[in-house]
DNA sequence: CCCTGATTCGC
DNA sequence: GCGAATCAGG
């Protein structure tokens, strides 16, 4: 009998093409719950927006159905008032990604002792979620989580970008 | 015109 | 399964 098997096909084959694995899809996850767009969040990860909006679809996560969020957009533009003089590229965006740096990891140890399953979750307990969906060891972290927040404060720092967004409150 | 997300379709 | 192209809505 033949010593080496057809079977594999190609199992070590992916050197330069990792393409979505857990680690990525978890940031998805996680920046998808943390209400941010497809494009930032593929700006975020380094893929493109369709990439992401590909990859939601097909792991069934999109938002309900269509468009209808992001019409909250200020579109609403005075007519004796210039249009963006400013570059409105996502440059700002990409700046702020890049330029997180300063504070990589301000979160200290994150107690892991708490963690729960889906269905022990609760109101008041962190979700963020721990290793994979799917995955034999898959929970949440199961904190206190402060009245309406979604994760603990150690998590808290993780899902929202603590960088400074550029925010002209003008009226 | 710009933006957005969702689906289609070739790879 | 992946993502660019395309479609559809605002």
């Amino acid at each position: 009998m033949p010593a080496l098997s057809p079977t594999y096909s190609q199992t070590s084959a992916q050197t330069s093409s990792p393409t979505w694995t857990d680690e990525r899809i978890a940031l998805l996850r996680q920046h998808f719950e943390a209400g941010l767009s497809c494009r930032e969040i593929a700006a975020d990860i380094g893929v493109s927006r369709n990439a992401v909006i590909g990859k939601l679809s097909r792991l069934n996560l999109t938002r309900g159905r269509t468009v209808d969020d992001r019409k909250t957009h200020d579109r609403g533009l005075a007519p004796g008032r210039a249009r963006r003089a400013v570059p409105r590229l996502q440059y700002e965006m990409l700046a702020t990604i890049y330029g997180e740096t300063d504070a990589p990891v301000v979160t200290g140890p994150i107690d892991e002792a708490n963690r729960c399953s889906l269905l022990e979750l609760s109101e008041n307990r962190c979700r963020w979620p721990i290793s994979s969906p799917g995955e034999d060891d898959f929970c949440f972290c199961g904190n206190a989580a402060p009245d309406g927040q979604s994760y603990c404060a150690g998590h808290s720092r993780l899902a929202y970008r603590p960088s400074s967004r550029i925010r002209a409150a003008r009226g």
